[in-house]
RNA sequence: CGCGGGGUGGAGCAGUCGGUAGCUCGUCGGGCUCAUAACCCGGAGGCCGCAGGUUCAAGUCCUGCCCCCGCAACCA
């Protein structure tokens, strides 16, 4: 029997169209999914979308559906992104899905009746009208972040679950098991910030939001959205908590390779082995915290209408082509960049010059000399002997790469595959061979070399680039190859004919020519985000004149700034009141140096109860004023000097 | 001294156990003509962030410093 090999990417965010850095996740676990299949295994892709929360609702709420109907809706995008690039999942999950929810309530329970979740009291700064909690350094200017207004102290009823009971445990398992976390380097962040200086409990239900699934037994509390999340890993292959889980699930669990991003490595590394190991669940084997791809120089932003998703790359250059890219770009343990210069130029470099005029080249060569026909002749030089060595080495290289989830250097060992031809093109010189007819049997035995090290390659090249390999084995005339063949030279069949004309697999690309396509795409993209954009801040409530008089507002002279040091945003000033100085703290470092404002006078809000920001006690509030962005700031300043201490209103 | 990542030819990156500093693109020159102006060869271009230290030997190990990028914390 086939040993299995269960693998799963994170579900993906349902809360807006994803990009295509969110895409290459679905690209690089159908890769190694597509490889580990090559080899044998019988695998099990899972994928999907994850679709609770406070953030959905929200979304929702303001494009006026329900959320159901909101998430339908993105689940489609994304489940439609994820089959364009060819991802080969088994299933498609979502959190929405019933026998996900109904195994989600039953876990919850069960490790409600085990005592690892009990009930408790979630402290805090509460908003009424929001019916949010705030931690004390969530709020704005005392109040709620959201609207704006007075919070008090309160005490929400929430469920916990006991991290610390089960932290020596995963401690221990991440200790004895090298594999678990990759690449290694989460793995100490993971321990250092978290596990060894002690893991809080932590909060596993809502009751400020309700789309989430409810808590069956106190349905006023929805599950915590990762709880619900993580859980996808095994209601998905048909789990039963407390029961006789499914024959599937007996077979694929644990999983052998969970995919996700860098930024949720602890959710993978500390809350989900905990939730397991209330489960009395075995570990799963590997969590792959891979890097992000980032645009390079402009951070993407609808707004600037330099998106780039998946859909959109796909139509200009072809599903492989962006396959290739973003598997090539992402180094192991660095973020990858995405940019169209860049992007262009890979593509030219290793996919039209490299690999498909190799192609075109080696076929129309076979039809020009030989009518398309593929003889072995044993007419061997020394010159042959590397070739073969590179083509049949191939696969123990690439294999490696991939068994260390290098994925970018597996591709890169294929185009060395594909670049050693092309050498090998040259110095066999078939041209010269052609006028020798002496040499006929040599040229033919060239031409089967490089017939059969571009099959292997293609063979090779399946799992990353599946329609590429599909086009060339077509062009070469042959079926695919099982991996155990790849390291034999010389099974490409004797008198096998190649196609009768080469077609081009990858065109070059012109640079100013995609680049106009691009432009007229973002022209596109850009014009129904354009009334974001501006949209200054509502009037706020009404109030009347005694809440104003309140408010005592002064001028202050500033006799001295300094920076704050090991704060981003803070000057410390110290201002005159006439009558008395005192020292304020205000976040405008990336607007004003400290030289730049001594002399000022300023506008201080005097009566505010102090704070103490980035260990400096501050004592008032300097007015600005600022676009909506905070692109542009400025002080409101008396318009002609005037003393400092006199009473603005 | 909050946590972490990083500074290597013009650009993007690799560099494991310390042992001649490599790859892709670009550039310059040459070769070739089967092919998608492609392919092959060669050259130029590096105080490997700075300063110390260990060593026969340091991009690599140690110490200090500078700069950049995430995250965290604060724009009272």
């Amino acid at each position: 029997m086939r040993q299995k090999y269960y693998m799963t990417t994170a579900i993906a965010y349902a809360s807006g169209k994803p990009h295509i850095g969110n895409t290459y996740e679905a690209i690089l676990s159908d890769s190694i999914a597509r490889w580990k299949r090559y080899e044998g295994y019988d695998v099990y892709l899972q994928t999907g979308t994850d679709e609770h929360g406070q953030k959905i609702e929200e979304k929702a709420k303001a494009a006026g559906v329900t959320p159901k109907e909101y998430v339908d809706n993105v689940a489609g995008d994304i489940k439609r992104l994820w089959d364009l690039v060819g991802t080969s999942y088994d299933r498609f999950i979502r959190t929405t899905d019933e026998d996900h929810v109904r195994q989600v309530q039953k876990i919850f329970k069960y490790m409600y009746d085990k005592g690892d979740i009990y009930k408790g009291y979630y402290e805090g700064m509460y908003c009424v009208p929001c019916e949010s909690f705030f931690t004390p350094s969530q709020l704005k200017d005392g109040k709620c972040p959201d609207c704006g207004r007075e919070v008090q102290p309160a005490k929400e009823e929430a469920y916990f679950f006991k991290m610390s009971k089960y932290a020596p445990k995963l401690i221990d398992y991440i200790n004895t098991h090298p594999d678990f976390i990759k690449p290694v380097s989460r793995k100490n962040e993971m321990m250092n910030n978290f596990l060894l200086p002690g893991l809080q409990d932590l909060c596993v239900s809502r009751t400020s939001f309700k789309w989430g699934i409810p808590v069956d037994f106190d349905p006023k509390h929805v599950v915590y959205v990762w709880l619900d999340a993580l859980a996808n890993y095994i209601t998905c292959i048909g789990y039963e908590c407390g029961g006789e889980s499914s024959a599937l699930f007996q077979k694929l669990w644990p999983a052998d390779l969970h995919v996700i991003g860098k930024d949720i490595i602890r959710f993978h590394t500390i809350y989900w082995p905990i939730f397991l190991m209330s489960l009395d669940l075995p570990l799963p084997k590997t969590v792959f915290g891979h890097p992000w791809l980032l645009q390079q120089g402009d951070k993407m932003s609808k707004s600037k209408g330099n998106v780039m998703y998946a859909d959109d790359l796909c139509e200009l250059f072809g599903v492989d082509a962006v396959r290739y890219y973003v598997l090539h770009e992402m180094p192991y343990d660095n973020d990858g960049s995405i940019t169209w210069d860049n992007l262009i130029e890979r593509l030219n470099a290793d996919l039209a010059n490299t690999l498909g005029n190799l192609v075109n080249r080696t076929v129309a060569m076979s039809n020009k000399y030989f009518g398309g026909a593929v003889r072995r002749t044993g007419v061997e030089e020394p010159v042959d002997a590397e070739l073969k060595t590179v083509a049949t080495g191939a696969l123990a290289r690439v294999q490696k790469a991939v068994d260390d989830l290098r994925i970018a250097d597996a591709l890169s060992e294929l185009m060395n595959l594909f670049k050693r031809c092309n050498k090998y093109v040259d110095e066999t010189a078939p041209w010269v061979l052609a006028k020798d007819p002496q040499m006929q049997n040599r040229l033919s035995e060239v031409l089967y070399n490089l017939v059969e090290s571009i099959s292997i390659g293609a063979n090779l090249l399946a799992p990353f680039l599946p329609a590429t390999a599909e086009k060339i084995l077509r062009q070469l005339n042959v079926e695919p190859r099982a991996i155990e063949t790849l390291e034999t030279f010389g099974l490409y069949p004797q008198g096998g004919h190649v196609a009768e004309k080469p077609e081009i697999l990858f065109a070059r690309l012109d640079p100013k020519a995609v680049m106009e396509q691009v432009e007229a795409l973002q022209a596109k993209q850009k014009k129904p985000e354009e009334p974001e954009q501006p949209a200054l801040p509502e009037i706020k409530d009404e109030i009347t004149y005694d809440t104003f008089e309140k408010l005592d507002l002064r001028l202050a002279k500033v006799v001295a700034c300094e920076e704050v040091k090991r704060s981003k945003k803070l000057l410390k000033l110290t201002v005159s009141l006439g009558n008395e100085e005192r020292t304020v703290v205000s976040g405008i470092k990336n607007w004003y140096k400290p030289e730049d404002l001594v002399g000022k006078t300023v506008v201080l809000v005097a009566n505010l109860k102090p704070v103490t920001l980035c260990g400096v006690e501050s004592h008032g509030m300097i007015l600005c004023a600022s676009d909506p962005e905070d692109k542009e700031l400025a002080f409101v300043t008396p318009e002609k000097p005037l003393t400092p201490g006199w009473v603005v209103r």
